[in-house]
DNA sequence: AATAATTCCAAGCGGATCAGTAGGATTTAT
DNA sequence: ATAAATCCTACTGATCCGCTTGGAATTATT
């Protein structure tokens, strides 16, 4: 039931992406160095993102990425999906029509479980967008910013 | 973020088992038979739903398992935490105190949507207990027996 | 035009975990 | 005494994860 790197990488990726793409393309090198990633791993990483069509990539000397949408109109979902490819529980739930090949959907009772679980995760991660934790990211960084020590 | 077989199974073998309890202890080949699981893999599932105090072993011929609480006082949760170990969803909220061992635990900003992910699985699956599902169960079961077919 | 910075792409690889097997020891109803 | 069951531990094959490697293509800068 756990996240994979995937996602959790990602995420830190493309929120690091949003708050300083102000400067123009981020690179992926700025990236990893910011968040202790390897860079050869962020790439592909990013390549997901890109292929979601979350950013937009820039190639070249500066070159980089760049969120394609604004971040209010990204969710931690379309992120997570992205990355993860599939996040359901299990994997009768994720696949249409065919039921993941389970002999015996109709009579499942488990099955119910599984969407109930589905269903509150993808609540929670389609409701939280970029932008929040842009913001929290900014007040993170002056609180450290402004530490005493 | 998939749920592994130990959870999917083991809450098929569990469900079985309360509605089969009425006739005394249920062995495990009896439920691997109606679950179509393997008799050995599945003793290691029980062997930790007995573990967790789910359940109550009773040895020898005639032998098997038995709920240890009334159904209406197991929840889905207490079943695949036994048989899980840890369903957080990233590793760094499940453990206490150290936090997974994240030397940025406090200017973390995707934390905050892990243990939102977190809390919105463990809601769903701590309010969810065994009568709920026997009772559907029984009920696909007579659907089951109905049918014209 | 040359160089350096970058994205892009595909393949490989060691380690960990998963799912299941195997084999036997112990307990107990019949 | 026998058979039916739980109990326990170790092994194994396959798959996936996390990451590395090596190079090709693109483009800003000099």
């Amino acid at each position: 039931m756990k996240l994979s790197t995937k996602g959790r990488y990602g995420l830190r990726a493309i929120v690091d992406l949003a708050v300083n793409q102000q400067q123009g393309p981020v690179s992926i090198s700025s990236i990893a160095a910011r968040q202790s990633l390897s860079e050869n791993y962020l790439e592909q990483l990013m390549s997901r993102l890109k292929k979601a069509e979350l950013v937009r990539s820039v190639r070249g000397a500066q070159g980089g990425y760049v969120l394609q949408r604004d971040p209010e109109k990204i969710s931690v979902g379309d992120v997570l999906r992205a990355l993860e490819g599939d996040i359901t529980p299990v994997a009768c739930i994720g696949i249409d029509g065919m039921e993941g090949g389970c002999s015996s959907a109709h009579t499942c009772v488990t099955k119910y479980v599984w969407q109930r679980i589905n269903e509150s995760v993808n609540d929670t991660v389609n409701h939280i967008f970029l932008d929040t934790l842009i913001h929290e990211s900014r007040e993170k960084q002056s609180e450290k910013i402004e530490c005493p020590i």
